[in-house]
DNA sequence: GTCGATTTGTTGTCATGCAAAACATATTAG
DNA sequence: CTAATATGTTTTGCATGACAACAAATCGAC
């Protein structure tokens, strides 16, 4: 294969930019189709990649000796596989493929280092005593890419950004509780470590990782609705791809109107979601327990008697599915992944109630939706910011990254 | 290339379509981007072609060779651009790319006969005596298809249909109006006719004509919003394809929350957009007009001083713009493409109590939105129906359709 | 155990589709 | 009229995936 120039960046997601093909993006095509097999179950026999990718045997084999050679994959030849013939060598990923993922927030910055097929490899996290600058986040990526990654190849490093980002620029519009506003963290961050860098908004990371790897498997629409301290976030995929609009600020569902004559929201509006819906107006009505608590003194309420705690939980729920129904006239998710203090909601009380709400949205649509909670635990955004830099490197295998 | 077997169905059902790429499919993807150039601009130069595909001079000029042996689209050799240099033939489409598109309604079935391009060629409609059931349609069906296309090829046919529809199967799951509900119109119709046929909602129809060949041109995300007689219908695409979810139930604007109490509207929730802004509420406002008077007297009574009929105008327009913040905060579209009676509401009134709330939507997806009125006329239905039909031509150009 | 059936790996050959090179042609600028 | 420029045309080369033929490894039947 030629070596081509840096490697364009993928395709901006949707656009059928039905561009001319030549032959090396018919190689880069087929290599991208068996990694990203490899990614998604790794382990895969060669004999299953063929049918995957529905080419050749020895096409098959040509391309994994290539990324073999690439030492992006191994081959395991033991492979005592369940069937007649010949047995087919497993294909692994290596830990060569390394993506340094960054989440800052209010009192640390976490990092995690991440392979292939969502393998999160390490974690660590810095600290901060007061909410972190720019510049306090861009020395802790300093800091965590020299713990993390501090020698070897770096594909690329993604970001989950807790405020609304420009996914093309890499630039942070706003993110309220950083107190952030017009932040070019994409390229700021470039330029400090030297890396191709992808930045998000946190729930979109949170979606990609959900629909790839947690509750939405196997789904094709997704929605995700995540419950924090500070308001709920959303956003929304179809395939493993977000479908949040121009500049990816969609999936706001934390901002949909809730109740006309609801209290003012510090976006501006009022009656929103995230202020009929909150953390904190829960932990109140529970009497003020731990943030850490939630969910026990939740289970306890809902296995005691009716009581003003109870008739919160009911409130939030309530107005939770006034916004799934909305949501799923619009959007016609088949999951609705919840996470955070939602997830606990669901998981105590149960989804009786959202699905009375959901049974008012239109039919077709409400016959898809299923409410799930969020199978993936701490590692959610490592996952998903991860995979919006591996999208890349799957898109181009052989490319250097750099 | 070699003549491959009847063209298999896009996709395999059952089998996950092979992510791997032949050089088959490699001519196929660069015939498909040749083309795709020559239906988004008609008479684009042979030089034009290679720039927008990237391909070498050589490989565009096999490429548009085997569409001229083919039949598809013409070379022009009379070229008297404008620049230095040797003058590159102009490539048009033929009419042998015929697509039959369908439109029931109460009172009538719409048909026409459209080409590459989004080329109305002709039109014709079949009268309804009472609202058209199933067999109605089908006969009519047939009338239209020997009117418009007694002989010749026909690659398709494009249903636009007013209900809910599962684009997947072709399923009318329910439409209101015609008080269908669970009509197999696809097959129906496939067996009659006896031709691909493919079945989209109306204004899933609606938005791909917009956002590729009108108001939308030139923007990803794009929302489209009709005010029609029964209700608001609505839709979303992005790059011209269309983002409504699972099964392409997604997009129902008019049955966003817009007013907490609200009247019940008829899917069975409350305050829907489509139960405060209603054609017939505003048609009664003014007096009781005749529709097709709606906007010279929208005009008239915003011209003259403040009234009764201008105060349902503004209150329609401020539940139309609550919506509106809801859907820019969760779709982010670049543009907001409104149709029927919303347009006239705008082009007589002005969009400033839409952006006032739309200036309420959060940071980065309020400064993309941009309001704007449909630019196709009688013919969107059909150039959108068309539009899903030729989708499938225009990635497999030389494949006969049948 | 041995043999046949089956599946898959391996190797070498072939066809094909795109790019590159070299030449030809048509238009504009001066 | 000439030079510059852009594009068309033709030929050649090469990369790549399919295919065919053979080899190897496993299972099941007897």
């Amino acid at each position: 294969m030629t070596p081509r120039p840096p490697t364009p960046p993928a395709h901006p997601a949707g656009a059928p930019d039905p561009s001319g093909s030549d032959r090396d993006d018919l190689r880069r095509r087929n290599l991208a189709a068996v990694l990203h097999a490899v990614h998604l179950r790794d382990g895969s026999t060669r004999a299953d990649l063929t049918r995957e990718t529905g080419l050749h045997r020895s096409t098959v084999r040509a391309l994994v000796a290539e990324l073999v050679r690439a030492g992006i994959v191994t081959e395991d030849l033991a492979a005592p596989s369940g069937g007649v013939g010949r047995p087919s060598p497993r294909v692994h990923a290596t830990d060569a493929t390394r993506v340094l993922t960054l989440h800052p927030e209010l009192d640390a910055t976490h990092g995690a280092l991440v392979g292939l097929g969502g393998r999160v490899l390490a974690r660590a996290r810095v600290p901060h005593d007061a909410p972190p600058t720019p510049d306090d986040a861009l020395a802790a990526a300093r800091e965590l890419r020299d713990r993390l990654a501090p020698t070897g190849p770096l594909r690329g490093v993604g970001v989950a950004a807790p405020g609304l980002v420009d996914r093309r620029t890499g630039n942070v519009v706003v993110a309220p509780h950083l107190g952030w506003r017009d932040v070019p963290l994409g390229p700021l961050l470039a330029a400090a470590l030297d890396a191709p860098v992808t930045v998000d908004n946190d729930a979109n990371c949170g979606v990609v990782a959900e629909a790839l790897f947690g509750a939405g498997r196997g789904a094709r629409a997704v929605v995700y609705l995540n419950g924090g301290a500070s308001g709920i976030g959303g956003s929304a995929a179809d395939g493993g791809v977000l479908t949040v609009g121009a500049h990816g600020f969609g999936g706001e569902i934390g901002h949909t109107l809730v109740r006309s004559d609801g209290h003012p929201c510090h976006c501006g509006a009022d009656g929103c979601l995230e202020t009929e819906v909150s953390r904190a107006r829960l932990l109140a009505a529970l009497g003020d327990v731990p943030a850490s608590e939630l969910e026990p003194t939740l289970a306890r309420v809902v296995a005691a008697r009716p009581s003003t705690a109870l008739a919160e939980i009911d409130r939030q729920l309530g107005y939770l599915g006034v916004a799934l129904r909305t949501v799923v006239n619009v959007l016609n998710p088949e999951r609705i992944v919840l996470g955070g203090f939602l997830a606990a909601l669901v998981r105590t009380r149960g989804t009786a109630a959202l699905d009375a709400h959901l049974a008012r949205a239109l039919p077709g649509a409400r016959d898809d939706a299923r409410v799930v909670t969020a199978a993936l635990g701490a590692d959610l955004l490592a996952v998903g910011a991860a995979q919006l830099v591996l999208r890349d490197v799957l898109a181009d295998p052989l490319s250097t990254g750099r």
